[in-house]
DNA sequence: CCCTGATTCGC
DNA sequence: GCGAATCAGG
């Protein structure tokens, strides 16, 4: 399908009040993905949503030259199977967090102490099963506890997946915004 | 891993 | 103009 002005009015009227580029996606029923939503509010130059002032000065783009598409051109772009294929993708999350400056920083702040005090109430580690720096191995968490100028100071220990630093639970904390909410 | 938008460039 | 692939980030 293509960008009828109904769509585009859609798209530009969701795109301004917040909706990410999959959500968008998937209200634009048609097989489109969050790149196609993507890829047009840029042509439409409506990047900028409800940015208060200064925005970074991007300066990041050194693109060399990567192998463009494999090949295998099944031709089923725009299908219904490839509309219901998208929309049946959606994990209907994310939160219109988007809006004043103001707010939004008040939301990460509130994130940092949360995940904080979760650290410090749901990991505390018997005495008897801390590690030192010098027991870390390669399949230990290295997440660290405590003042690293304190003798309290000590690593989780875990186990943790090869090649990861840290055990599932860090891992998973490391990151992972717990505030996600849905609509 | 989940997700977000940004960018490039073959089509 | 379009959007998949990719990047960069949370």
């Amino acid at each position: 399908m293509s960008w009828t002005d109904e769509r585009v009015a859609l798209l530009k009227k969701l795109w301004m009040e917040g909706l990410s580029a999959s959500q968008i996606a998937a209200e634009l029923s048609g097989g489109v993905t969050r790149n196609a939503v993507i890829g047009k509010v840029h042509r439409l130059k409506l990047s900028a949503r409800a940015k208060p002032a200064s925005v970074a000065p991007r300066a990041k783009a050194p693109r060399p030259a990567a192998p463009r598409r494999p090949s295998a051109s099944s031709g089923s772009r725009g299908t219904a199977s490839a509309a219901a294929s998208a929309v049946s993708q959606r994990r209907t999350t994310m939160a219109p967090t988007m809006g004043a400056t103001a707010l939004k920083m008040d939301a990460e702040l509130e994130t940092e102490m949360v995940v904080e005090t979760n650290t410090k109430a749901e990991l505390f580690i018997p005495v008897e099963e801390r590690i030192s720096l010098l027991e870390l191995t390669e399949k230990t968490c290295k997440w660290p506890i405590g003042d690293p100028m304190s003798s309290e100071f000590h690593f989780c220990g875990r186990e943790s997946d090869e090649g990861k630093p840290y055990c599932e639970f860090h891992s998973r904390r490391a990151y992972h915004q717990i505030d996600r909410k849905k609509r």
